[in-house]
DNA sequence: AATTTATCCTAATCAGGATTAGGCTTCAAT
DNA sequence: ATTGAAGCCTAATCCTGATTAGGATAAATT
């Protein structure tokens, strides 16, 4: 009976630089197609099989890297939510240091936009599908996205002690508005030359600080994105 | 052989009146039942099983009244953006007809979110699960949402003739930004206490039109909703 | 009352996709 | 050149949930 104990946990590679040994190569592009597949079907529409595809392999192979179905989407949709706050992060901090509150902010949120529609297919995975996922997973995956909240509040928290936003609106729905203003673009945004990733995200960020009623001839509009 | 040809084609109630007749009464029900499913569980997780029992009928049973899984779905999708138009479009002709193109904007917007939040089920269901469908569904659904597109549009373009909102901005952008942090507080909104429909639908309305930014001591923001 | 028709139920059947079993290949180290 | 683990494949198996078959039951009609 008992043949060798084969198959590992699926553990991630540990914190360390174990990095890929062989397969952890496989293991990437695993989790790349998942990603794929899941910023383009949706929780439900990903069926194993696709993912196998798109990473040269068999449905069944993925078990060897993977515990369940499951894992490996709940890994995607993780590190969609880690990579986006790592981008918008490293973004913030190469802005130079005296550069304003409302800057800050304003950075953040055309790094987020453009990460998610120009950047990451994991970005885009958690922004579609973390939304039809079965309740214990999405507990899980909630935390990063609390993590990642919190960050943005901070920055919202800023640009209101800085003068630059109303302390008097609820920072919790505003950053809700902006986030789901920014998921959803995930919905509609054409990756042909239809629409055109800088235009929404200067839109975006137009929206949460002036608006878009018309501006008094005195009052300079935010311009045109320009980070790095 | 060939015993009666029972089961009808799942047609809808014709035009006419002929509503409720006995079982229409159910077939509401279940779609109602639907709604409610699909809302919270998206179209992935969204079982013939839920429904039925919600609808105090078995799952075989709801083929009496509806072709196919997906055809119930759709129904219910469909009805969401339906209705949503319905709504909005009723609220507008109760203002007064002198009210400006912006205060009509902004009244839409407050009754697109107070509608979804606080009244419909299928609202809710076709602004969380509309993404997730198969793209032959999509596609039909997707009619009934550029109608909705255009009569917001208008609506906007309108504002921007009044000199409301910046003429220069990318209405189509403008529009989906604005549906999507729309749709997306189904994602996040607390039915218990914690959020409030009106704080939430004013404050899109304010980013709409005149942004967070701290308000200029001159200038009026837009007040408290008060449509009806 | 008898017959028809509309509604609905129960217990299969079916289909499709996740999962598993067990074995085959590398390849590096001995 | 062997050997053993790592990496992967194929072909079942399993499960779940949609769908269907074949009646009940109830309301309506004659």
């Amino acid at each position: 009976m008992a043949s060798a104990p084969r198959k590992r946990p699926a553990a991630e590679p540990r914190a360390g630089q174990k990095l890929s040994p062989r397969g952890e190569l496989k293991r990437t592009q695993i989790l790349d197609a998942a990603a794929e597949v899941l910023a383009v079907r949706g929780f439900a529409g990903t069926m194993l099989s696709e993912i196998a595809e798109r990473a040269g392999t068999q449905a069944g192979s993925l078990y060897y890297h993977f515990a369940s179905r499951e894992d490996l989407i709940e890994e995607v949709l993780r590190r969609g939510v880690t990579l986006t706050m790592a981008h918008v992060r490293a973004a913030l901090t190469e802005l130079a240091p005296e550069t304003s509150a409302r800057d800050r902010l304003a950075a953040a949120i055309r790094e987020h936009v453009r990460f998610q529609l120009d950047v990451s297919a994991y970005a885009r995975a958690s922004a579609r599908s973390t939304g039809q996922v079965p309740a214990e997973m999405r507990a899980r995956i909630n935390r990063e996205f609390r993590r990642y909240g919190v960050f943005l509040d901070e920055l919202i928290m800023e640009a209101m002690a800085d003068g630059a936003i109303d302390p008097g609106v609820d920072r919790s729905a505003l950053r809700m508005l902006l986030i789901g203003a920014a998921n959803w673009t995930t919905e509609w945004f054409r990756p042909d030359g239809t629409s055109n990733v800088d235009e929404i995200a200067d839109l975006l960020v137009r929206l949460m600080l002036s608006g878009v009623a018309k501006p008094k001839p005195g009052r300079r509009l935010p311009k045109k994105s320009k980070v790095d």
